[in-house]
DNA sequence: CCGGATCCGTTTCGATACTG
DNA sequence: CAGTATCGAAACGGATCCGG
């Protein structure tokens, strides 16, 4: 006898959108698909912050029913099925990009203080980028010669 | 015999941000002091999301010890306590209003979309009310006449 | 192999009751 | 008013197992 946990929250957008993203993986994944062009299950898991399969497996269907990834079979190799972010999804790099420009600048991590100004002072040009290469429908990684361009 | 629960995160900034705000509650208690002006537990309590009170005294915890907010006690009425968003915690304003937005235009929310299309188009001069309110050392809320002036 | 599903111990959450 | 205390429910993390 498993009661439904109550979700007693306003209409408001931020508590909506907090209601989707509101954990600590959801964001990292879609960040992992949009600037480090990752599809796979297998790339997520090696992405660095050692997320529990069963947990990305459950973040995966839930970004997936919010419409923000779709999953895809390859047709000619069954066996291998790609993640790809909707519109939706790719409407999130504001977010992401204030996001990061908040850590750099308020917490320590691994950027560098003149990276971030140079973003903060390039948001619309950055944010071009990323819509660029998606609707292109080859996102590429946002690197060059190997190297990550924007330190996310 | 509690171990520590591990952590193992990669240092770039959105993934360090997400460490602190990586949650259900944490961001709406920023927006509920940014843009309604709450101060104190109470109005917290009654913001209509039903926050418990044991989960909201640990995010108001947090994020004070993040240097988020501040708790002050007022000299007069040694009861009353109130907290204040600090530097860092005005700064995240960008995240809160694309977050508003991308909410706006996916999900079913209160918010009218042509509120939200004027909202896009005036990300900078919204920013600006916000930061000049709280530098102003007296941060009213973001409404007129009663109404709230934003879809928050 | 890849993409998960299942199991299990730990941690956090949520609702309510209670307190200085 | 501003929180604690408590307790059941849910989420998380790690490990292992499984089907194609």
């Amino acid at each position: 006898m498993t009661r439904p946990r109550p979700n007693r929250r306003s209409g408001c957008p931020v508590s909506v959108s907090l209601e989707i993203l509101g954990d600590r993986w959801s964001l990292l994944i879609v960040r992992d698909m949009m600037v480090r062009a990752f599809r796979t299950f297998k790339q997520f898991q090696g992405s660095g912050e050692a997320i529990a399969t069963n947990i990305l497996a459950d973040r995966l269907r839930k970004l997936e029913a919010a419409g923000i990834i779709v999953r895809e079979r390859n047709p000619s190799d069954s066996r291998s099925i790609a993640y790809r972010l909707t519109q939706k999804g790719i409407d999130l790099a504001p977010v992401l990009l204030e996001l990061l420009i908040w850590g750099a600048r308020h917490e320590e991590t691994d950027a560098a203080c003149a990276a971030i100004d140079v973003m903060a002072q390039n948001r619309a040009a950055i944010l071009d980028e990323v819509r660029r290469r998606w609707q292109q429908g080859d996102p590429n990684a946002l690197q060059v010669d190997g190297e990550w361009r924007l330190p996310f």
